[in-house]
DNA sequence: TATTAGCACTCCAAATCGATGAGTGCTAAC
DNA sequence: GTTAGCACTCATCGATTTGGAGTGCTAATA
């Protein structure tokens, strides 16, 4: 990479911040004026022509001022992320309710957090794939419905009704429920596998078929949790606050890939892979896999409840977003959610 | 009302049919050229010029064709509606695959309706208030964790962990399952009322105070399903299609009222109070009670599953919707998911 | 040699102007 | 009652103009 003097390093953050500020194209004369560098505008467009060869920031059109590239936010997001380390953050708490159910919790989450920062926001339920079975309860609801409920650590319960043509008496039921508790307990998804649930069927015995349904069904009531990613989203319309986003076109594009949800999903598991250690990783244009955010930087921020289990929240806004507010509030909120549902 | 003459009434009716399949105004010359009554531009003129006064239709700007006003629209839904008893529709299936849960099905509808209508489209779960408590089941998750669940008519299943200081016995945990199911069995959420529940607290005797816990959850349990009136959208961002909402203004309120859903939700539970008999509704512009709807046309239909359980489909659309379509879609989903429902 | 002042040049954005054409209302004739 | 004819209105579109912000280059300066 080439290194740049110190002097072209602040002209440089000052574009960047100025533009940040303003969303407007930046002139050299606005820089000789708010600048601490006592410096002519003339000096500013020799140094700025430079840091355009340098690719650092671009003209839209001949004659009108810079605006910072993709290179230059990232530059200017990396010395963020450095300064990051030793500084103390000190925005005020996030309030947030403290709410029994996991959903409303996450679900209030995007509000806060769009609303603070008055961006896009998402947010991934923790992924079970790692989380381990913890409690399996069948009963009778009626004649020809069997009512399976599974507790996961973290006290996640997923339930299933359960239809079977003849009814199941109270002694098979109480049987199958031993059975099932004894050998799934503490098991990831992972390790429920097709071995497992053909030796199950075994022990179970005379009620083979009926036990077959059931036991796939509660295998399959797992693995649910485990496809479908849940995500919530809030904030989605802030993109018209942005007007450099807001033309219908891009708009729409943008807006439904927030509806659809499932290319947010994917974004997602690609992120919570590829994990830096920080926590926080930011994506500035065409860095985010998503096609309809290329004009967009991406923000997210990996919470974590311990044993592997893992979630995701991000922020999408326009390439100029306030970096650094943003990832203060990440970071602050994945603590805090982090340890909000390891309590749980 | 005042009566319209037939060829006023044909007028008006050429009018707005031209209207929703061009959606720019329409002029005399158009309607004289355009229409089996061999009349000219110049009579034509008169006669609208007589249904402005009417209040039938509007100029956008004098020297500009005319459009349908709200009560245009309603003359034309009117007809429709009429026509309708006599007519077989002769749409082809909507394909709705079968899936076990509601909620994907019902995530499903939104989105082939949107798909199919090319509106913003709305679905509301069934409303429990009516339903009632099938089976309750208490069970030691651990031992300072009692899994509840609920499950109401139409299996549908509600569940909750509870927090308990003292470990509960099994006897007790017995004893409380036996009360529940024989006291809760067959009620409805408004018939749990305060007294049931001291009365349920006398007798549990000596756990009281755990018990009371418990109740109390319960209840909460089933009322939460009652409150939050599950919403599933589709479609939100079909509106840019209509370049009458389309400025960024508009189609952002419109959004986000979409991605809120809690004035769709008061819409809805309005809709299923004031039903008709036919079970089709439409609210044209400012008929419509949500105040970033005015410029639309919203028409609904309350699906069925018998018992009082009812749930609403919705289509948001452009005044000059095709509301032969949009009804006729709509007609035939409300049945289809009534018996697909009722099934499971 | 680095910095600066000055000036010509570029280009966008907003304003202005006129032409076009669709559509009306009115009047007078049929 | 219907129609032809005509003057008038008004939104839309394109072309033109203008103003201003900003650049690049050159020559002068420290």
């Amino acid at each position: 990479m080439d290194a740049l003097d110190e002097r072209k390093e602040k002209i440089l953050y000052a574009i960047i911040q100025n533009y940040l500020e303003t969303g407007e194209p930046v002139g050299s004369r606005t820089i000789s004026k708010n600048s601490e560098l006592n410096l002519s505008s003339a000096t500013i467009r020799n140094e700025m022509s430079d840091l355009e060869e340098l690719g650092y920031i671009v003209q839209p059109h001949t004659s009108a001022g810079r605006i910072p590239s993709d290179k230059g936010y990232r530059f200017y997001v990396d010395r963020l992320m450095a300064e990051k380390d030793q500084e103390v953050s000190d925005i005020k708490e996030l309030m947030i309710e403290k709410t029994e159910k996991m959903e409303k919790l996450l679900k209030q989450v995007v509000k806060v957090l769009a609303n603070n920062t008055q961006y896009a926001t998402m947010i991934s339920a923790p992924a079970l794939s790692k989380s381990s079975v913890k409690f399996v309860q069948l009963s009778a609801v009626d004649e020809h419905h069997i009512l399976s409920v599974v507790v996961m650590n973290g006290n996640l319960v997923k339930n299933k009704i359960i239809e079977v043509e003849k009814p199941l008496d109270n002694e098979n039921l109480l049987k199958l429920n031993m059975l099932l508790n004894t050998n799934l307990n503490g098991l990831t998804v992972s390790q429920i596998n097709l071995g497992l649930i053909t030796m199950l069927k075994e022990q179970a015995g005379i009620h083979e078929d009926i036990i077959a349904q059931v036991l796939n069904t509660v295998a399959e009531t797992i693995k649910d949790s485990d496809e479908g990613l849940e995500i919530y989203t809030s904030g989605a319309t802030n993109i018209f606050k942005y007007p450099e986003l807001a033309d219908s076109q891009k708009a729409s594009e943008f807006i439904s890939t927030f509806e659809e949800k499932e290319e947010l999903a994917s974004l997602i598991s690609d992120i919570e892979d590829g994990e830096t250690g920080t926590g926080i990783q930011v994506y500035i244009g065409d860095e985010s896999p998503i096609e309809t955010m290329k004009d967009c930087s991406v923000v997210t921020a990996t919470y974590d409840l311990g044993e592997g289990i893992k979630g995701t929240i991000g922020i999408i806004g326009p390439k100029r977003m306030d970096y650094k507010k943003v990832m203060d509030n990440l970071s602050q909120l994945k603590d805090q959610l982090g340890s909000i549902l390891k309590k749980e």
